[in-house]
DNA sequence: AGTTGTTGTTAATACGTATGCATGACAGCA
DNA sequence: TGCTGTCATGCATACGTATTAACAACAACT
């Protein structure tokens, strides 16, 4: 069973109320509180009194219908509990406030249809990937439905389209350049999921930045999964059961990297006396005095504000058609976690 | 050179072109696709059919400003790079989803007016408010308005409404009373903002623990501050830097003590050697080996389930009028960073 | 054969706002 | 005084869906 018919919602103010208190017709009101310039001072005085006395506040439905816009962008997301996310959506909420937009977070698990028809059923003007997966469809059923999009942290690879993104190959190879000039010459990697250019490209340029200096990654020196606590955790203490033990490992990301240092401090290693271990992201977390980890530094803010720009200005008709990159360059951050060999 | 200016939005399919194909009228296509029993199996295959064909998703717009009704939540929060609210959120959004409701996340610095309008526009049904600060007039507007909300975690101490919290009180006892078992008696508090229930409550509990046990919590021995990291460190350095040194502190929620475990750390003092720790909440981070923290569970997703459930039956109008609460009970987890004077 | 249901469908309309078009008032000008 | 133009406002309508009431078609009773 369910609920009965809730019978009528309570009454609530319509510009129609207003306009009959104000003695106008209820487009006026709408222009008057919109700010036309056609509606007189006197008018627009009166109007605007009336609203405030009955408290008219415009519903958000009736004007998108009619306007054919809802000035909501929707955010894809997976997992929030992720510190990564919180720190990415949060600029990115504060800059689309500033241009004006609202913010409405879609915690998508996977890509059913039925998730899909939420983005496409007009009550957003646009959407913001932060979690796309290579070889994911849902950007082109984006594009043949007409809804503009922009890649914020991931892409999927093979789609054209509007992204704000840290050169992730840049950045492992910087942590691989940090290695060899340590001298570390057994090094592991605790990756993301080989389905994320995130994931894929770091490893990329990390194994790119050891071969050239002449450094092997063996296959058994690699772990992957899913960029979390749990991830860097199982991934340390399986590399360290192995035979050959890593001397240096590099995570996919910080909060992989904090679950390596853990499952270190339970192996009873020091880091970095015994191991040394670098991040990739710099979050706060990363900073505090129990991890001091040495890790790869990007704009997080910088990015989600770019990733907000791209798309206002192309919901805006002010963009190009042709998709727009923007790429941050990342940087080491020299802690405490690193050491030569 | 490029695009004109998008005038007309790409054209969208409506349940007019679905009927049309159909070659029935727009408000059978209605029923059908909603299930309604009146429309014969043939007619129902045949609609189905064309609205699968054009790849139709009904208007969010039209239909709530049909139903008035948008099977919408506003959740409000402040900050969400503090990891409790991820971890309060999450579930939340899962049980609204399981009852057929969207997530609308609200991310307000403040109460100003402005925001205020965004709960008010009729594009959501109800609200849940996780950030409610003692004083707040918030929620007598909601009440004013008509509009349902439920708190939860947190609320204004005033409002006689639908709530989900913790015993507060008998969490912050609990603590009291492992630290007197322990033999302290120089203990400090480095607690929540004293205008919200959670801060308050959980120093009174602590208070009350204490007195009881004849153990005294001197002025000086008490910070206090928003629940982050922030003010855990900070909380610390100061109470480390007074003359009298606690041996055992008690902090608001768990990020509270990490901080304070950090600063004890740049401190150099051992826990719980040299300092007793214990927070609050027991967040998935406290479990850490590198924080082993000791500290008061509380089922959050409980909670969270908890209040979706109390404002979705107040929505369907299935709930009386009396404004229910739901309290939960809390526990100790003894971990590693509590010790004997 | 006439009444009464029953079933499946359409027509008309409501929801609340924004906007193109028409209109009325009034000033400026000759 | 008539003409033109500007300004402020109202009228009619569109947006997309859901719902009420009306209506056919047809079966089932008297």
């Amino acid at each position: 069973m369910h609920s009965p018919p809730p019978e009528r919602p309570p009454m609530s103010i319509t510009s129609h109320d207003v306009a009959r208190l104000a003695g106008v017709s209820q487009p006026t009101v709408s222009r008057a509180l919109r700010g036309d310039h056609r509606v007189s001072e006197a008018t627009r005085a009166r109007v605007r009194e009336a609203a405030e006395a009955l408290g008219y506040v415009p519903s958000e439905a009736g004007r998108s219908l009619s306007t054919r816009s809802t000035r909501r962008i929707g955010v894809v997301v997976t997992d929030l509990t992720n510190p990564f996310y919180p720190h990415l959506i949060g600029p990115l909420h504060d800059e689309l406030e500033r241009r004006g937009y609202r913010m409405m977070l879609l915690t998508e698990r996977s890509e059913t249809a039925l998730e899909t028809e939420r983005l496409l059923d007009r009550s957003i003007d646009g959407v913001v990937l932060t979690t796309a997966l290579i070889g994911s469809t849902l950007p082109a059923e984006l594009t043949r439905r007409g809804l503009p999009f922009v890649f914020l942290n991931r892409e999927t690879g093979n789609d054209k389209a509007d992204a704000a993104v840290v050169d992730n190959e840049a950045g492992g190879r910087l942590v691989a350049e940090e290695l060899v000039r340590l001298g570390h010459t057994d090094v592991g990697l605790i990756g993301g999921p080989a389905d994320t250019t995130t994931g894929r490209d770091r490893e990329l340029g990390f194994r790119d930045g050891l071969s050239e200096a002449g450094v092997g990654l063996p296959r058994r020196g690699v772990r992957r999964g899913p960029f979390d606590y749990g991830t860097g955790y199982q991934g340390l203490l399986d590399l360290m059961a192995d035979s050959s033990r890593p001397t240096a490992v590099f995570c996919g990301n910080d909060v992989i990297a904090i679950g390596a240092m853990n499952a270190a401090r339970r192996l009873g290693l020091t880091v970095p006396g015994d191991l040394t271990v670098i991040g990739f992201d710099d979050l706060p977390m990363a900073a505090w005095e129990t991890f001091d980890l040495t890790t790869v530094r990007h704009d997080l803010d910088g990015m989600a504000q770019a990733a907000a720009g791209l798309l206002v200005e192309r919901l805006s008709g002010a963009a190009s058609d042709a998709p727009r990159r923007v790429t941050f360059t990342p940087a080491l951050v020299p802690r405490g976690t690193h050491a030569p060999r």
